[in-house]
Order: C-alpha cells, then structure tokens, then sequence
DNA sequence: CTAATTTTGCAACTAAGTTGCAAAAATAAA
DNA sequence: TTTATTTTTGCAACTTAGTTGCAAAATTAG
C-alpha cells in the first residue's frame, strides 16, 4: 500500500487515523477544510488528532496547506501522488461560491529566489469569479 | 488628501479610523497582522471597528489580505499607491522568522483564465527559508 | 514478548474573527 | 446651520479554528 511506504519513509507511525486522513484526502475533488475532512471520515477521529496530523504531514511535505478567503483548506501534495513535476501550479477560488479549482495547467513562469532563499512551498490563489457565477449574475 | 479621495471614490464615510489604519499600512514596511496594527495605531481603536474596516477597505480593493502560513496579514494594495503595473507579483514568507518580503522583481507569468472566469486578485506566496534564517542555521 | 517511543483522546485553553444593539459620528437635505 | 437619515463605532457576548498538557493506548524497536 503506497499511504505506508510515504510514512515509513518520512519516519511517521503508521496509524490507523493518518491512513483515514490520507484516503479522504486522496478521493476529494477539491481541497478540504478540517470540519470538512472530519465529516468524511468513515470513524470519528479526535479533532486534536487530525490537527496533529495535519500539522505533521503538511511539516513533511505529504500534504498542503491552501489559504482561502475563508479558511484553510488541504489537500494531498501532487508532488507526491499526482503530479510531481508542477508544484507550481496555481489555484482558483470563486468569491461567490468558494469553490476552489486546481489550474494545473496555468504554471508559474520559472523563477529563481534571490541569493540564499530556499523554497518550501507555493501558495499560489487567483481570487475572482468562476463561470458558472459569472453567467448566473448576468442572467438576473 | 489621497486617502480621503480614496474613500469617496469607493462611497465609505471618511472617519478618523480609517484614516489610522490607512497611514499605519501606509507607513509599514512589511504587511501587518490586525493584533500589529493595532499595537501601532496611534489612538486605541476597538478590535470590531478594526476588522469591520479591514472587512470593507478589502472588499473594495484598497487593501489586500495575504494568507501567511501562520497568520492573515494586510497592507495597502499596490494598485491604489504604490505599483500600479505590478499586480501580480509573490511575496516570500520565512519558516523560520516569519518575515515576509515582498519580491516585487519576481513577476508571474502572463496567465489566462479559463473561459468566463474573472480574476479579482492574486494572493501568491512563496513560503521557505529567508537568507538570514539559513544562514543562522548553517553556523550551528 | 517486553521496553521505549509515538500517537491518541480528553478537557481546558487561546486567539481570530463575528454579531446584535444602542450611542456617536458623518453625510444629506432643508 | 440645523435637522433628519445613514453609516460607523464600541461594547459584550459569542463562534470557530487551532493548541497544550497529560494519562492511556497503540506502534515500533530490541
């Protein structure tokens, strides 16, 4: 199972809980919020918990953190599972619906830091409207 | 006064506080936290007029939020005072110290939206290592 | 199988941000 | 400039996200 070779080669426990978390994450179409993850989850898992591990997976890379107007939301790292040569790549979110799209297409142009900065991660958000609002607005 | 007209233009009632929270972000080298802004404000200024201001003066676009990775941060939007024709540029946030800088030279690539999706803003941040921070690190 | 380490759940806490309401201030109208 | 209308402010109380310490339970290492 691919879940416990990424653990065991970040030096995480394997545990019943992380696998839980990494699964939802995985079938979720869009990124999701704490409140969200725990209401998919097939068994309650202790909010503390989940934070615990969100914290820890998003530490090692495993998962992301997406800031949103209103929340923070998280998703597998396509680094990982998906996608790994476009970490770059950018996120949309609706100011109507919040809806969050993934632009995998739209890359960042190559970039390079100034003299001593190291990257982690990307955070990347277009804030707008998406098309479906857009069309109800001018409909009205 | 520049601010006044600001105000007018986007139909909010010119008041001493918006004014305040206007010159503090003016004056601020580095986008502030609402608990910095208060702290820097020259006359108390309650934490609901506070938030409902930063509310507002982001919705009309005089300000932006950024999403660092441990806190919501303000400051003034380039497109009203400082750089007009630099939208889209990232900013770097530091692991280690928090920090964030604004890399102003650090463009992103001309991008299009898919079909019938409107941008407002761009909230683009790198999170890594800040040049100080490494080297702090590397002397260890 | 046992000992050492890590993770979990609980309860209590902190910190950020919001809401309803009455008083105060700002704007519009006369 | 005075009055009426609209907007903003401060307060107190609240909600929601996220954290911490601690003992019990589960994992991993030996």
């Amino acid at each position: 199972m691919k879940f416990k070779e990424i653990l065991r080669d970040n030096k995480l426990s394997f545990t019943e809980s992380r696998l839980c978390l990494l699964k939802v994450l995985l079938t979720a179409e869009i990124p999701l919020s704490e409140k969200e993850l725990e209401k998919r989850l097939p068994e309650k898992i202790n909010r503390t918990t989940i934070y615990r591990n969100l914290n820890i997976l998003s530490e090692r890379g495993i998962i992301q953190r997406i800031f949103s107007g209103e929340s923070v939301r998280y998703k597998l790292s396509l680094s990982h599972l998906r996608n790994p040569k476009n970490p770059d790549h950018i996120h949309f979110q609706c100011r109507e619906c919040n809806k969050i799209i993934c632009l995998e297409d739209l890359k960042v142009k190559d970039y390079a830091l100034p003299e001593g900065f190291l990257k982690i991660e990307n955070q990347f958000l277009i804030v707008g409207k998406c098309k479906e609002c857009n069309e109800k607005k001018q409909m009205v």
